[in-house]
DNA sequence: CTGATTTTGTACAGATCAGTAAAGAACATG
DNA sequence: CATGTTCTTTACTGATCTGTACAAAATCAG
């Protein structure tokens, strides 16, 4: 009962995600979170409680739904070198087309805000095990069809190329695609 | 002529790159600044001209003292793999035991600020070409004793090998000693 | 319609922000 | 000692910050 909400809550989490991703924590302000949202103060900290609640709230927000594609072009058909090629090569055409370079924001959130508070850096741990986990089955399925030559631990390859595609994505702020490049097939190489 | 400065410009801008290191650009404040510095608001601002100017000569002193250790690691006698292996040991200690889990400002200054100033991002675009050139260096000279087994381009090999170094960086923000440990030897397996 | 409940908009609070103005203090030169 | 120059200190500016108080508006139950 009472008055119903004149918002979306779904939307207002994207765009609060999207201000927070593009600015960093620190750099946001609640106005312009009122102004990417388009509640006013009183709404927007009815609904959410603040701005370090909200914060966690768009991570979330972040984590169940940027990371779709990453799955999704991990779980294509055909050589498991060739998807983590082809994961690669996307985030670096999303970095470098993006022009506010905003990177990952898994990445962000580590490393400027994981100092701060404890929820955002288990929120980061969790995000980076999450990946590991990923990349670690899809390296072991290559290992046991015999298509990756490599017979090291898979949860080590995966780390590595983990830390690798996370490398990427870091120099993806500021270098050009061809240095890029170099990064990927050097990155597949080890498996 | 005039009154003399009563501090020492170098230890001021090695107490203001601690506390951006540290707290990142946005949520260090100039009173911060004066605090970790010991100057006055007036003294700050008639040496350094104001935050942003503070920050970058923060950033070049940072570029000037922490490079040392590793050129001096990278430049030891003995097999060139050791010499990437010891840079990454040391790295992995130096980011567990730091309380503040500060990682390396070049790469915080790309995450959370090169986006803002053209000035921050190129300094970091230089950072990382000179860490780039230093590792392709190295890989080309052990590519002509023959140490290392693979033939591919040493740009191609640095630039892998550098984004494997970045990510462990930013895994170090979070993640445990044993993990990363794992990246290591991935990462030398390439060469 | 009345009353209870929740959201919304506005106004405001107190703190903090980056930066400046100006006066006094410490030196060098003459 | 007198003067000019630079540094230091203090006080202050206006803006912006996060968060809150509160009344008006919008709904539902009875």
């Amino acid at each position: 009962m009472g008055r119903p909400r004149e918002f979306d809550h779904g939307e207002v989490l994207a765009a609060a995600m999207r201000t927070f991703w593009a600015k960093g924590y620190e750099a946001t302000s609640t106005q312009d979170l009122c102004e990417a949202t388009g509640l006013g103060r009183g709404s927007l900290y009815n609904a959410f409680g603040g701005k370090q609640q909200l914060y966690e709230a768009a991570l979330r927000h972040y984590a169940d739904v940027e990371f779709q594609p990453v799955l999704d072009i991990l779980g294509r058909p055909g050589p498991v070198k060739d998807r983590f090629r082809g994961l690669m090569i996307w985030v670096i055409d999303l970095d470098l087309d993006d022009p506010g370079r905003r990177g990952c924001m898994a990445i962000n959130c580590a490393v400027d805000a994981a100092g701060r508070t404890d929820a955002v850096a288990d929120f980061a741990r969790r995000e980076f095990e999450r990946t590991e986990g990923l990349f670690r089955d899809l390296i072991a399925l290559g290992q046991r069809t015999g298509e990756l030559g490599s017979d090291r631990p898979p949860v080590q390859l995966a780390r590595s190329l983990q830390s690798t595609y996370y490398g990427l994505r870091v120099l993806g702020k500021v270098r050009d695609r061809e240095s890029l490049l170099d990064v990927v097939e050097g990155a597949l190489a080890v498996l």
